[in-house]
DNA sequence: TCGGCATTATAGATTCACTCTATGATCGCT
DNA sequence: AGCGATCATAGAGTGAATCTATAATGCCGA
């Protein structure tokens, strides 16, 4: 039984006529003859009671014929679904940020992806690095945007951009006064972010591993630690992104003199099918982001 | 697209292994893989994302999962319907019957016909001939039973047995002395039915034709005409199976001396295809009949 | 009563696609 | 580096659907 021979079926059951039922089905009226015959005896049962000059369908056929109707509309249903999904720049995206980035990112980067992929629906969602590596590779998510390398060879990715980091002091912090910062005099007053968060392992690298300090002052996000930066608890460094954020707060921000930084990075699993879609997002971010290295040091 | 591709589909998202999957189906790993492929082709979407250690379906093939499951379902359900009407003596057997047979003979045949047939549902229809013959003709009944000939090559019919005649008279009437009535001897006050019973023509015919008295006497129904007789309003015919019914009015019956009666014949379409419970109902309808001619005679 | 018309069934050839076995390609794991 | 597992590819074979041509049936009008 196939589905063509369903076609048939209904169409000798609507026409009541072999050879008006052949030509809608596009056949020769032989081979839909033919092809009912055999679906007869693959039911076991008369389907059409024929004469020369008339075709009725039996008892037997017209309690099946709602079956057939139902499984042809079904496959109908899915060859429209598969045609809805025919744009990979359609549908859900589900994208993976890390807490640091979204925040800072998400606001400027929404109206240039609506703009550009409008029927792309972007679902931001944000965790730490592991936690959307994981969900990436579960495929839960579509693609991940986090600032570090990714490593396996079931992943691949992308740099959108550079994102300098920026010495964040108290307004009466002594280096407040400088013009830039280097790294190492950051280091003992130095506060970071709980573990799992990829700019505390960054931050404490580039202003030499204190460990000892940090214990009592691992902040669980970034606005966290940006106000106790500005209440006076001590000095970090914060992403360019959030430099606007930090202002706000109060904090003094400082060009590093070693440029401090992280390269903010697309990634996504190397099988995943929707590679436009992937590409397509990668561009609009890093164009929009494009001049953002040389823009957010001017804003200082 | 056939079911077929749809089965490896649905079990390939079962297994997410396209040697497991092919197994489950049957069928070797490649010709899974090529056939899943052309589906994804055919439908312009991929349906998996593939790595040499995992399968996972897509969002366009969850997307599609459910009508193809669907789909396959409903084939199976044409299946199990086709697997009970494969028995033709099985389901609704929808039997027309003239109205001067029917309220006599079905008590009679009802309790054989279930015994016999217990899965075949036999719903009566009670209409004159020419009505049920129409019925039949259009596929809305698949037989008749009647007591005139069929004619025209569409149909097909079979004599079931004899049902004899005997003279209807009132208690007082002078005939009903005798053992025996002539029928030209009931020409003068005889009394029938109203137009389209075959009962009708049969009387007269069997009686001599004597259009004059009838005008206002055309009874609507046998157990109409069979009180009007008991009211003494004159004489007729009745068939013997309807002897009981008379014989409770207080009617006296006689037998005729040339023996006048009617077949009954059980009709079809000459392409029915249920021939089997064509023969069955009118196999057991005649042997619960096939003595009845002489026990007719001997109960008057 | 016979020939024409309409319908469905049958026959034989063709073509297309599914399916198989065998083999290749990729990649992780030891 | 080699082995094992997995999916993809190649080429051959087979079977089923389809076509054209024709037969069989039965109705209808002359």
């Amino acid at each position: 039984m196939t589905l063509q021979d369903l076609r048939y079926l209904l169409a000798l059951v609507e026409h009541q006529h072999f050879g008006r039922a052949a030509t809608t089905c596009g056949v020769s009226q032989p081979t839909l003859s033919i092809q009912v015959r055999k679906l007869e005896d693959l039911l076991g049962v008369v389907l059409f009671e024929r004469t020369n000059k008339t075709v009725a369908p039996t008892a037997a056929c017209l309690g099946m014929i709602g079956h057939a109707r139902a499984a042809v509309a079904e496959t109908e249903a899915m060859l429209a679904v598969a045609k809805n999904m025919r744009d990979p720049l359609a549908g859900r995206f589900r994208l993976g940020i890390i807490p640091t980035l979204a925040p800072y990112l998400l606001p400027l980067i929404f109206a240039p992806l609506r703009d550009a992929l409008p029927a792309l629906e972007v679902e931001p969602w944000e965790d730490q690095t592991m936690a959307i590596l994981e969900r990436l590779r579960a495929h839960e998510l579509d693609a991940i945007l986090l600032a570090t390398e990714v490593d396996g060879l079931d992943l691949a990715s992308r740099p959108l951009f550079e994102e300098p980091f920026l010495a964040a002091l108290p307004p009466e912090h002594p280096l407040a006064g400088g013009d830039v910062v280097a790294e190492a005099d950051l280091t003992r007053d130095i506060l970071v972010l709980a573990d799992g968060h990829c700019l505390r392992e960054q931050t404490l690298a580039a202003c030499g591993n204190s460990g000892a300090l940090g214990g009592a002052l691992r902040a669980s996000s970034l606005s966290t630690l940006i106000n106790m930066v500005a209440a006076g608890y001590g000095t970090t460094l914060i992403p360019g992104l959030a430099a606007g954020a930090a202002q706000d707060a109060g904090i003094v921000l400082r060009p590093l003199q070693a440029r401090a930084g992280r390269t903010i990075r697309l990634a996504w699993r190397a099988h995943f099918p929707r590679r436009a879609a992937i590409d397509a997002v990668g561009d609009v971010i890093s164009a929009r982001l494009s001049s953002y290295s040389a823009a957010a040091a001017d804003k200082i």
